[in-house]
DNA sequence: CTGTCCATGTAATTCGTTACATGATTCA
DNA sequence: TGAATCATGTAACGAATTACATGGACAG
């Protein structure tokens, strides 16, 4: 149940309207825990019945109602006591379904492979660049220097610059290990 | 609908029990897939039903009896079509509840989050030396005389040595950047 | 005599995706 | 006139986890 705890952490830092909320995951706790805005208005409500957050609505003019959530006092309580809860060891489980293509490479005409992998090769220096320009542009500073709230924020960050790079470096590798064979 | 055609890859090499193959996918494909067993007997009724896998119930003394299940054709033709199929751009999403608790790592008392990280680490390096084991032991031929098939196997090894070295990498970076906190 | 290996399943539940649905406003 | 933004949901389905269940053989 962790989107439901994505959900508190987006929210300890300032209220927002479901919408908000989707929008704002998928640019920040989103490289790492992405959903889909019928999933979080679910958990929106059993949020809601564990009084974990609370709600106010919002009428406004020449715009839909809105209704803008904040966390109580129990949910972030709640929210502090997962962080800190070891979670014994569970490795998340991959799934990735180009890996077992790639198992299975052989079985597929040569070409096939080849051209998956240069397709997810340009999507991750997509993502790469991304990350890298968010990096130049929010955490430039020196860090040793950054607020605690920002250096964790600055970690998730790198990780996903690590990945990435890992990946590209592995697409390189895989090109060169299969070219003869197309 | 991945399992499915894991189940079909792993099972293209040779037939295997139920019991097999959850064990040979947890020491291979189960790197980057993994399932219960529950959820492979579930997947094994239900590519029999597509009439991709066949079985033939072997009867042994002094063990349970046995399901041997083999790939058919028409499963051969439906792997080989999935293998070769481009599936159209969607990064696989991530998830990884330990980014989540990271993002919002100043929540909790100083300590917990590098201890959670520690590990964490702990266990990536282990899985790392498992891989460099397999490594040495299955693929330590020259590269370009690989047969194909060992080829492709080869390189989701590569990966999973790859992420883990990226994610040994950011797991010190981590512990540098908060080490003053703590 | 307890635990592990072999070997197979059912059932309940939760988590996540896809499809369907509405409706005003603003910009090209 | 048609798409994008804001804003919220329900319903059906599929995928994955967790719990429950059985039973003989063999090793420590």
């Amino acid at each position: 149940v962790s989107l439901r705890h994505a959900i508190l952490a987006v929210l300890s830092s300032r209220p927002r309207t479901g919408y908000e909320l989707v929008h704002s995951i998928d640019g920040s706790i989103g490289f790492f825990w992405s959903a889909t805005h019928q999933q979080v208005y679910k958990e929106l409500q059993a949020l809601e019945k564990a009084q974990w957050v609370r709600h106010r609505e919002v009428a406004q003019a020449a715009k839909p109602d809105k209704k803008v959530f904040r966390i109580t006092d129990s949910g972030l309580k709640e929210l502090k006591r997962w962080v800190a809860e070891d979670d014994e060891g569970d490795a998340p489980p991959v799934r990735d379904a180009l890996l077992i293509r790639c198992w299975a490479g052989h079985l597929a005409p040569p070409g096939a492979l080849a051209r998956a992998l240069e397709q997810q090769r340009k999507k991750r220096q997509e993502r790469l660049a991304t990350y890298r320009l968010i990096e130049r542009e929010h955490f430039s500073g020196e860090r040793a220097r950054m607020a605690p709230p920002d250096r964790f924020k600055y970690l998730t960050l790198r990780r996903g610059i690590l990945i990435e790079e890992a990946w590209l470096k592995w697409a390189e590798e895989a090109k060169a290990l299969i070219s003869d064979l197309c």
